[in-house]
DNA sequence: CCCATTACTTATGACTGTACAAGTATCTCC
DNA sequence: GGAGATACTTGTACAGTCATAAGTAATGGG
């Protein structure tokens, strides 16, 4: 890849990273939970099925005993609940509540609202956006989970 | 705006926005800086010159006396200096010390490397991209500061 | 069978960040 | 001229984040 191909991914990577900061909604995400944007990430992460909670340390980056301390608050929510590994008497499972799945739409729905600078693109333009940005986000190989915020 | 047209922004917003955290770099520049990525936010505004400490804390949005807890920790590891107001003698201005610049640089560094999926991105198709979020970018009219983190 | 490892929990400590109260010094406007 | 507001600082309390140490219970391989 030549220089010039290297300073435009830079200034692509800067507009994107610019662009989604100067939009970031993970304090209003917390703000609407109630919750710090972390313990909204692992409700996240329990989209889709149960985890264990050595899963959940991996995915949030941090250490066995804090994931007991989020889970056990998120527990006492009522956002979610542990139940033992059929298999494994050591582990515990976790999954989302009724109440955690409402949690995570009300959360989803407040980080997918698209920022004005979008909305105001033209048709044909969005569309090439759109597509570019797949062809990035398969590239990169990256399944399309939750955003993984601070 | 059509349904179509916002589904399709919201696609694009949420391909960014994946993007964007599944290449998250503030711990990374919080790591290599030595400090928390607020503190490296408050020497990013320092960019471009003074600012007062009434500034800082608008822009770091918390209120005046943290503001004095960070600048007196970046001051007494020699990143920023403070000094009184020519004008308003209540007011204290904070610049950059050349150490200070070099941190900010290194922070730069760091922030504005692209992600892999960005660089195998073919020539024609990065360019349009950069068009793409250069046209947004100045739709949304927002100045192209540094980022603002949580 | 036993020992090292794993899964999770409890306890503790340090740092980050927020918020409020109260203080000193200064500015501005009536 | 003085009262009210502003700029910043000091102090304090609290919540969140995140680490380490040590504990119990269970697993798996030699």
């Amino acid at each position: 890849m030549s220089a010039h191909d290297d300073a435009r991914a830079k200034d692509a990577w800067r507009l994107m990273q610019s662009f989604v900061f100067a939009n970031d909604r993970r304090a209003e995400v917390a703000a609407a939970l109630g919750m710090s944007f972390s313990r909204a990430r692992l409700l996240w992460r329990l989209d889709g099925g149960s985890r264990t909670m050595s899963e959940l340390a991996t995915f949030l980056h941090t250490d066995a005993p804090y994931v007991t301390v989020i889970v056990d608050d998120l527990e006492e929510r009522g956002l979610l609940h542990r139940y033992p590994h059929p298999k494994d008497r050591r582990a515990r499972l976790v999954e989302l509540t009724a109440e955690g799945e409402r949690a995570l739409a009300s959360a989803r729905h407040i980080l997918d609202a698209p920022p004005a600078g979008l909305c105001v693109l033209a048709q044909d333009k969005l569309e090439q956006l759109t597509n570019l940005l797949g062809e990035v986000a398969s590239t990169a190989s990256g399944a399309l989970a939750g955003p993984r915020g601070a």
